[in-house]
DNA sequence: GGCCAGGTGTACC
DNA sequence: GGTACACATGGC
């Protein structure tokens, strides 16, 4: 007979949950005590680091089977063997030095997707605003302890479909809306699969993903990685092409493609770890001295012909 | 108030 | 292959 429980403990090696959940690539992780609050497909779920080398995972309602949370959080992946795989490079080195048990989550696709298309150009926590409004708008009430911020699950796809874009406009998407309302209806209609995605190679899979509109090479990779498991996409936003050409190309500024180009050689089969190092210790630790990413600025508009 | 934000689409050259 | 700009919205 299984047993059910609302607390289950994991053991892991090397896994810094704070860093994880906070390193921007899930939005709806929140601070609960000494640990943290989601909702993960549907349940509601508070983790906690109780103590070395255990993860405490308390849900709402009774697990008889907990693979799923093992599943999203990767307790199995042995962050060592990942490492080994990096080029011996300095730059790389000091980043995974500075962010020990920094890992990557396995997300569920539609999420993930809907969640990066809303990233554009818009600062973590307003993500984040942006999508717990689209949660409580759409979303189904969870069952959670009564103080919890978390109160509901991500959205369907077809839920979002339904909502139409003046709904989702009320949930400060600005000018994403469409795109969101797209990709809702292409993944509700089945002219999207994102579950077939997963046994395509990921260049073919990412030519799917790209075919939304709203969603380019970043976005694209964002997805490949954070939800598909592709540990080699390599998501380059202006951040991370700040940082490669401040460690890698100091005298000169190759354009953003020669430097996927070096990425695509230099950081291996699991590029994209690397990438995850490069960017939570340049967020984290270096900060500012890092300067602005640099963006081309717009030249100042000539001014209206009228008085 | 102006600038900027884990980008992308479109219009140009 | 490259560059320039618009696109909403909120925080500083």
């Amino acid at each position: 007979m299984e047993r059910t429980d609302t607390t289950h403990r994991i053991q892991v090696e090397d896994y810094d949950l704070a860093a994880t959940v906070t390193s921007g690539q899930a939005f709806r992780w929140r601070p609960s005590g000494t640990g943290w609050e989601s909702a993960i497909q549907g349940t509601w779920v508070r983790i906690e680091a109780s103590e070395p080398g255990i993860l405490t995972a308390t849900t709402a309602t009774p697990q008889t089977d907990w693979r799923w949370l093992e599943h999203y959080l990767q307790s199995h992946v042995r962050l060592a063997d990942v490492i080994a795989t990096f080029p011996p490079d300095p730059p790389l080195l000091e980043a995974v030095q500075a962010c020990p048990g920094l890992r990557l989550l396995r997300q569920d696709p539609w999420e993930c997707l809907a969640g990066f298309i809303l990233s554009s150009t818009k600062q973590i926590v307003q993500i984040q605003q942006c999508i717990e409004l689209l949660c409580e708008r759409a979303g189904q009430r969870l069952e959670a302890p009564p103080r919890s911020s978390i109160l509901h699950a991500f959205p369907s796809a077809d839920s979002v479909a339904q909502l139409g874009e003046t709904a989702l406009r009320e949930c400060k998407m600005g000018f994403r809306a469409p795109y969101l309302l797209n990709a809702a209806r292409r993944v509700a209609d089945g002219s999207l699969d994102l579950e077939a995605l997963r046994a395509l190679p990921t260049a073919e899979a990412r030519d799917r993903l790209v075919g939304l509109h709203g969603v380019g090479r970043k976005i694209a990779d964002c997805v490949l990685l954070f939800a598909y498991g592709r540990q080699d996409a390599f998501p380059a936003d202006v951040w991370i092409l700040k940082v490669l050409r401040h460690l890698y190309f100091p005298k000169r500024a190759p354009s953003p493609r020669r430097l996927l180009r070096f990425v695509e050689t230099h950081f291996g089969p699991n590029a994209g770890y690397a990438q995850q190092f490069l960017f939570h210790h340049a967020r984290v630790h270096l900060g500012s001295s890092l300067g602005k990413p640099t963006k081309p600025k717009p030249k100042p508009r000539a001014p209206a012909a009228s008085l």
